[in-house]
DNA sequence: ACATCTTTTGAGAGTTACTGTCATTTGACG
DNA sequence: CGTCAAATGACAGTAACTCTCAAAAGATGT
């Protein structure tokens, strides 16, 4: 029935079984439905039931493929790409700016439907205690693979102090321009835009110092 | 029938009524009874019910006490002392360093037993996801009150993007240095003369610039 | 086209973290 | 000691999960 959005998401094989197609559609399909009725009433007050019911599946089958509520908000296939990314670059390029580029590539990446999804995830995350405190756990979680990737790079143990700080202090950044760009612009396409700057400058500064 | 280790903190006045001493009792005991009953059996395996009856209140009083069951790990009153303190700093101290001292300060302050109270905590918060989550947002918490702070001692607007860019990689640092801690020395007392080093690494990492 | 095997799904029962209400208890105070 | 306000406990209810098991549906070989 619907065909459009998926291309760029499914890059890897067009051989994909029924089942396999099915349950993307599913997983589409809870999402979608979650996404709407979330902005409609409120996270808090749409039980896991009546998404199940808007997207047409059991109780059970949502929760088999969002292991809690949140995930349905928060689950995304950044890491891979990312990591994968921060791989890419030179050897000799500082850490920090290394980084900058990962992140903001991926920013940049986003069409246009995906931009959208994005603000309303970053709203709502906004909005409710419990998503913000999952993310903020989800994004340390990504630092840690970030820190493991970096410190390989630069011959050092996984558990590097020195890799660790750079990487939290790199994510704490990230997290307060997100969240700053979240709470200005909720206006549309102008605030990805201000998103990648912010980054930027953020970058900025911790590689200049903090002296402020 | 105990009253030691309330004297320091209740540093404030010794005129409390039989209902507030009778509060900061509850207060500790289930405190005290959960912290036994997690270590002894693991945060998820404690259901409050048990929790309410080890401590001899009903759960509706738990509930009374801590809105969540995470609360009972997480909640402290350290926001309002390190907020003072910063307030106490010199205005032409450069912010980085404020809170450097402010924190430092903090942790010296510990007492023996809040030390060890404090190393239960932290590896408590380590293991269990939703606290290590809960724990994030309440740092980043933390930190909108700090940028406040320091905002206003430098004649900015509260919501200053640099601002919450220096808060946002102090925290996200200090986080890291304190898991790092955590990690490594679960060995008593070294670990959190550990833990002051490393927070003071970090912070000059910070103010020096990310070159690595 | 059919039989069989595997994966996905749905139904239902149970646990636990909460929420709200109301009657009872208990410290405060004149 | 009587009265008022605050703290407590008992109870009912909701919602997010978890587990188990049987039915449905896609994959696979003949």
């Amino acid at each position: 029935m619907r065909s459009m959005a998926s291309a760029r998401t499914t890059s890897a094989r067009p051989k994909l079984g029924l089942r396999e197609r099915k349950k993307i559609q599913t997983r589409q399909a809870i999402r979608r439905a979650a996404y709407r009725l979330f902005t409609e009433q409120g996270y808090d007050a749409t039980p896991v039931d009546r998404i199940a019911e808007a997207a047409d599946v059991s109780p059970s089958t949502v929760f088999r493929y969002f292991p809690t509520k949140e995930d349905i908000v928060l689950s995304d296939e950044y890491d891979d790409v990312l990591l994968a990314a921060l791989r890419d670059r030179p050897l000799d390029e500082p850490p920090v700016a290394s980084l900058r580029r990962v992140l903001l590539d991926l920013f940049r990446q986003f069409a246009g439907d995906e931009r959208r999804e994005m603000l309303v995830r970053l709203t709502l995350i906004r909005q409710v205690p419990g998503l913000r405190a999952r993310m903020s756990e989800s994004m340390s979680r990504t630092g840690a693979l970030l820190a493991e990737v970096l410190a390989e790079r630069s011959d050092r143990s996984p558990e590097d102090f020195e890799v660790r700080v750079v990487v939290g202090a790199v994510l704490g950044v990230l997290q307060e321009a997100l969240f700053h760009c979240a709470d200005q612009g909720a206006a549309e396409d102008s605030a990805l835009a201000a998103m990648e700057e912010s980054i930027d400058r953020a970058m900025d500064m911790l590689s200049r110092g903090l002296p402020l």
